[in-house]
DNA sequence: GAAATAGTGTCTATCAGACATTATGGC
DNA sequence: GCCATAATGTCTGATAGACACTATTTC
């Protein structure tokens, strides 16, 4: 009934399995997500989201495959990397029934160290939900969800930090949250919430320029937790 | 180099995937899972999600897979399906590399139509972050992951309505959600959220009693859009 | 001192928690 | 009338938005 047989050879064909990457960064004032160009067919020539097969020799785990692919396309060890979500049809990949499993990854723009060829990879700013061009599969799909997961998790959480080198200040983190959200937002209410976290460490005494006074320079103490914002329902006490 | 050669067929292993569920009930004052005993090995006599491997054949994407499973174990046609994620690895399966895509779903403990022999397939309770029982696999890990979803959409959404049937009081609305956060809500905070997101239509002159006062009949309005509770970090409106 | 940017303070609106109060049924 | 439960109202505290104000730098 479960179609392995009693040698646990399985009796029928398998999907294929994938693993792909929407690869954040913000780049001359733009978000952009790091595509590559396909040399093969299906949709050869055509942007796609760097990825491709788990590879059951080298990958121990889902993540591992995935941080294998980011390290081969960025040059980038250990960023930000969650899981978004799986995407598997019959269609989706016209030579076979294939699932992917998609993660998302934020890295800062000075920690890239792309291959050579542009034509092969390069940086594609975010307008809206998605990329000017046309994509392969249905990756334009993938990147739009991912994209959605991205603007949600900046209003509750912290994690816009990983899109900037460790040493920052924090009008630089305010305009990485307007940048994504594609909003400005009110400075007051910004600086609170950052500090109510306490999730920043003043670097004293450093301090970096603009045009007028210079800001304080921070660094993202802890990497162990996500902060979570408060106001929604809450346990009742007694 | 993408492990495909010219003829589309793929010149490397693949990994397995299945689908698993974690379907939810309240019953009994308790949130429960199912769980069906496996018959194989491995793991064979132990508890475990249902799931099973995607079927190409049969299955045109994930959700189907998912709908599919869990028709065959809960007799549950429609009911709140949502993709946790995704597990893979070399060694979750001792039989060979396996990725598992995992859905949860609510149901109404009335809605159900369980297969007949309990000792195949059984609620189980429940308790803190799992069941009493060891389970098969990695799967204590995913029922873990699941309830820690439930118990956070609980505090932002109304998914918890579908866990009741189509028609049901406030106060029994009120109750599931203290089932599954385990800790009592303040009546009135509650009412006023529920009244706010206008997710509820009192369906008029009816009534239900318990031992005092009857309670005002509801069904769930809207299974168009999740409701939202506001209090996060919120677009300038300049 | 003017301009520019960084950083703080104050007021208000909104919403959740606490808890009292009223409403409506059975007995 | 009494009890039990349903439903509502009021007060307070916390936090986000708005916006004014102060601080610090370059020129």
């Amino acid at each position: 009934m479960n179609g392995v047989n009693t040698a646990n050879e399985l009796t029928f064909p398998l999907p294929a399995l994938t693993v792909d990457l929407v690869i954040f960064t913000v780049r001359e004032e733009q978000l952009q997500v790091l595509l590559v160009r396909r040399a093969n067919a299906p949709f050869c020539d055509a942007w796609a989201l760097p990825g491709g097969y788990v590879d059951i020799e080298r990958d121990d785990d889902l993540e591992a495959c995935a941080r294998r692919k980011l390290k081969e396309k960025s040059g980038v060890d250990a960023p930000y990397l969650e899981q978004l979500k799986s995407y598997g049809s019959k269609g989706r990949d016209p030579r076979r029934w294939t699932a992917t499993v998609v993660y998302f990854a934020l890295i800062a723009s000075d920690a890239i160290v792309l291959g050579g060829n542009q034509r092969q990879v390069a940086w594609h700013p975010i307008v809206d939900h998605g990329v000017a061009q046309a994509l392969a599969f249905d990756h334009a799909e993938l990147i739009a969800d991912a994209i959605a997961r991205l603007r949600a998790k900046l209003e509750y959480t912290h994690i816009a930090v990983h899109l900037l080198p460790e040493v920052f200040t924090l009008p630089e983190l305010q305009r990485i949250y307007e940048i994504v959200l594609g909003a400005p937002l009110e400075k007051s209410s910004f600086r609170r919430r950052v500090s109510q976290a306490e999730m920043l460490e003043p670097l004293p005494g450093q301090r970096r320029e603009g045009d007028g006074r210079p800001a304080q320079l921070y660094r993202f103490r802890s990497y162990r937790r996500q902060t979570f914002f408060p106001r929604s329902l809450q346990r009742h006490a007694r």
